[in-house]
RNA sequence: GGAGGGAUGCCCGAGUGGCCAAAGGGAGCAGACUGUAAAUCUGCCGGCGCACGCCUACGAAGGUUCAAAUCCUUCUCCCUCCA
């Protein structure tokens, strides 16, 4: 039973390899040796999005089956950062920092993982331990050859940007986390897919059995094209606001509902296939069919009540164009009005931070974006008496319910 | 050590004396439409008591010029080739 979820999120992860997977597992099942899972963390973005969920989910599966599981903070190899084209330096988190993500994230993990059975392992808790020689002998595990054949450094060689020798320890030192723990299995992202390899090969060089690779496909974030990242923004975190999460949903290209459903829902593998079905085949709406996915993705985060809630919420404003049940209060001070007690609309918009500024808040009114009580306003020099309870909105999305001060 | 190339707005990327707040694309935002915060179309997209005005902005600091992202000097950082 679980075996066949296990299965089923396997189907899209590209695997090194499948032969040795199973062997593994039935060696498993055989000597009731359970296998050790890892996965590796940043630890300076403890956010977790739903592009983390696939392989978190993979690993729950895993954890289902009795194998170890571990999770693996990158503590010590943040202080490098994973090469990349912006080949910004990363700055160094404090050993407290450290910490409070680490926590972060245990609670994150939790809604996805059994927390009682996830091994949370800091790899400074070896590197801290190493000297300079042990790191020199590591680095004689492996040539520039085999290092430049990792795609984003064969780029940038090849168009002359910059590469540091310190680079070249990061896929090192994560490699070495696997053979630090003995790993039968590694998890990651594709665009992983060097740094897990190299982690085979280190094994190897170390005397131990390979790990075996499972790499998920990367989700694509809200904007349908890059892969989701925090850094981009475009990303839905498990920790969001059920309403957070259930518009970012919506809000995702038609395109991308398969893909979303095959990679971040619970759906028992013969729902799913139906579902899939009805899509391609036109028999759903797509939007009820991004209402479902919606839904059962808060349903999966912050519960089914949540859940129902978020799509009234959502139906009533969006669809209908209704006031959303709970708006921000904001304050009015008494100072910014004059004597008569009114104010111009754009410096209000500004005060109570409905615009980022004065120029952006021009152009809402010029758009026609701005609502008073429900009426449209579009002069720029128009000056309002502000009201407790007037509700004030900019755009769809924007809304603030005031009150004033003395 | 020598020779050459480069640094542009949130990102990518054009621009080599005025027409440049800076092409184009992406992202973002708004409006219309709708089936949704989808798609599509249109518009906006540095700030400012802002309709043609001013300020800030093209790695940094100076300079030439009526006028500089564009020319000169110095500096910082990056890259390539040779050694």
């Amino acid at each position: 039973m679980e075996q066949d979820k296990l299965m089923t999120l396997l189907e899209t992860a590209e695997i090194i390899s499948r032969e040795e997977l199973l062997k593994k597992l039935e060696k498993s099942k055989e000597t009731g040796q359970p296998l050790k899972v890892k996965l590796g963390l940043d630890p300076s973005a403890p956010d977790i999005h739903l592009g983390h969920t696939v392989p978190l989910r993979i690993m729950r599966a895993f954890q289902d089956l009795n194998h170890e599981v571990y999770l693996i903070i990158g503590d010590f190899t943040g202080r490098i950062g994973d090469p990349s084209e912006k080949a910004e330096t990363r700055q160094q988190l404090t050993q407290e920092e450290v910490l409070a993500n680490a926590r972060t994230y245990e609670e994150q993990f939790s809604k996805i993982l059994n927390p009682d059975k996830t091994n949370l392992v800091f790899n400074s808790s070896w590197f801290n331990e190493w000297q300079t020689e042990d790191f020199l002998q590591l680095a004689t595990r492996y040539t520039v050859a085999r290092m430049l054949e990792r795609d984003d450094f064969a780029r940038r060689y090849r168009e002359g940007r910059p590469i540091t020798i310190l680079e070249f320890f990061y896929p090192l030192l994560q490699g070495y986390d696997s053979v630090a723990i003995k790993a039968d299995i590694e998890l990651g992202g594709m665009d992983q897919k060097f740094n897990l390899l190299v982690g085979r090969q280190l094994q190897r060089e170390y005397g131990q059995t390979p790990q075996v690779l499972i790499m998920s496909p990367l989700l694509e974030g809200t904007d349908g094209v890059q892969k989701m990242s925090k850094s981009l923004g475009n990303y839905i975190g498990i920790n969001e606001a059920p309403g957070q999460i259930y518009g970012k949903t919506m809000s995702i290209d038609d395109e991308l509902l398969v893909r979303y459903f095959k990679l971040t829902t619970d759906f028992k593998t013969r729902e799913l296939e139906k579902i899939i079905k009805e899509i391609e085949e036109g028999k759903i709406h797509p939007m009820e069919a991004k209402k479902l996915l919606a839904r059962h993705l808060v349903a999966m985060y912050h519960g089914d009540e949540a859940a129902q809630a978020a799509e009234k919420e959502f139906e009533n404003v969006f669809s209908r164009g209704e006031l959303p049940s709970q708006m921000p209060e904001k304050i009015v001070q008494a100072e910014w009005l004059d004597e008569s007690g009114e104010i111009d609309l754009i410096s209000l918009l500004y005060k109570l931070e409905l615009v980022e500024s004065r120029s952006w808040g021009r152009r809402m009114l010029k758009q026609g974006a701005v609502y008073i009580d429900g009426e449209r306003v579009k002069d720029q020099d128009t000056r309002i008496c502000p009201k407790p309870s007037m509700i004030i909105r900019v755009g769809k999305r924007r809304f603030a319910r005031l009150s004033v001060t003395q």
